[in-house]
DNA sequence: ACTGTTATTGACAACGATTATCAATAGCGT
DNA sequence: ACGCTATTGATAATCGTTGTCAATAACAGT
């Protein structure tokens, strides 16, 4: 058997997971290591990247490459969805794209591949800072 | 004016131009410029990264995020199109997706979002590597 | 073809984001 | 409360990439 080992529940766990869920839009690492020391915390950064890649691996939330090649994470509800974003100002709606999803499975079968994924992205300029 | 300095060509930006036509599939900078040393070339590592910057650019090059985050390349076809690509082995086809474009635009203007653009992959496993 | 200007090169240092190390701490089952 | 061990946090190390700068080589003008 593949004896993997127990996860904790611990503060700093939560607090990552709180700070997230705090945060508007896509956050890196780094921003929300500052952020939870800004409030207080002795957390390290070491620990918000394990965090949150606990975090994304279990669901809990969603990870994007930002422009500039860097992690962003943001607190996510567990059904698969893709991305609106302001490339201004960083707005980001979450958007449901069935015909999409369906679309990137067919591809995938088409052409002999399995256990298809796939990352699906839009960026714009939004309304408030098209003026 | 905004007086832009002269692009010159030089044997390295060729060198560079040709192994990535060689190469099949999505390749690292440093993959290349492994590989360009290996044929004898004395090209500089930063030489490698700027030409592929500069091909990208001129859209002489696809240009994605890898798994791991690094930035990878591929000769390409000047028209828009998007990747379904092989977890194991790295085989890349090139997909057409008018359907997706469409909608991905759709979406876009539906929000309120202006000059949309989007990133498309498709992960899988190839035929060939499920065996 | 010769020359001068200057974009480009290549070796290396510097940088930012992320991951590994490791002793100290703190969850959780008993 | 006890003991085992997953987790923490400070720091060093790593990786991909970009900046620096003297030396080189493209191109325009002659």
């Amino acid at each position: 058997m593949t004896n993997v080992p127990a996860k904790r529940n611990t503060r700093q766990k939560d607090a990552v997971r709180h700070a997230l869920s705090e945060a508007t839009g896509f956050v890196s690492a780094q921003q929300l290591h500052l952020v939870l020391r800004n409030h207080g915390s002795t957390i390290g950064l070491a620990t918000v990247y394990r965090a949150l890649a606990d975090l994304a691996e279990a669901g809990e939330a969603d990870s994007l490459q930002g422009a500039s090649g860097e992690s962003l994470y943001r607190a996510c509800t567990t059904d698969h969805h893709h991305h609106l974003i302001c490339r201004v100002c960083g707005l980001t709606l979450e958007i449901e794209a069935h015909r999409v999803e369906t679309w990137a499975d067919e591809v995938a079968a088409a052409h002999g591949f399995s256990s298809p994924s796939h990352t699906i992205d839009i960026f714009g300029v939004c309304a408030a800072c098209r003026s």
